[in-house]
DNA sequence: ATTCTATTTGAACGATTGTTCAAATAGAAT
DNA sequence: ATTCTATTTGAACAATCGTTCAAATAGAAT
């Protein structure tokens, strides 16, 4: 029950500075990864996974449709729709006094589909 | 400034009845949809994108490796990499006292190049 | 103009997240 | 046995997230 002194390095790691060096050289940028992350975790969540697969598989879709289709509010469907439409996953047109929402690009309904056939 | 009166329906998306009778049936059940989101919000997190990036370029790296890579502290890197062992997505072995990760598969790999290429 | 409609918004709230810190563990070396 | 080593862990904390609720908006119909 001794307290460990603390260290800030390990030396044993210095013997792989060359992996480190060379990892770090070629390490994707933080506004790179920051632009692949926002995608990963907008599909990370079960509404808007659903959102999406439900708008790759029908052209366009209501808001009412899509609460309905989830089974949600329709307040939490539209904040939800603003989070995709605010990362250009889904579009908006607006017709009358309804909106239809689209996915944007296919991009994103192969990666969806891509995860669904595993 | 009339406060609308609340209704728990829209009629109009009534007419659209086919499509969300069609979609909640086609829809993946919810545990389907959990194993898809796990993966894309392991993904969806700074950390853990340049984590599951240098193991997809390096075949193992210790903990210290990683840390330093990313700039993190030991401590935070070991949270991150049990999160991804969880989800089975890097495996992890023991040699002395030092302990390696790896990529469990590499579909994950593919998910982030793919992500990355775009 | 007002009252429908569908949708959006902001505030509130609890739930989840990611990092830090301090302490614990387990193997290796003394 | 103790003291290194590398790593893990749990608690704490702020930050972010997702839903709900109430109210606002904007177009269509009256």
């Amino acid at each position: 029950m001794k307290k460990n002194r603390l260290k800030d390095t390990c030396d044993v790691c210095s013997i792989d500075k060359k992996k480190v060096t060379k990892l770090k050289k070629i390490m994707p940028s933080d506004s790179v990864i920051k632009g692949i992350i926002v995608i990963f975790s907008a599909l990370g969540n079960k509404t808007r996974a659903k959102i999406v697969f439900a708008l790759s598989l029908e052209e366009r879709l209501c808001v009412c449709d899509i609460s309905n289709i989830l089974g949600l509010t329709i307040s939490a469907a539209s904040h939800q729709l603003r989070k995709l439409r605010d990362l250009k996953i889904v579009t908006r047109k607006n017709e009358g006094n309804m909106v239809y929402y689209s996915l944007n690009n296919s991009y994103i309904r192969g990666l969806l589909a891509n995860a669904l056939r595993k």
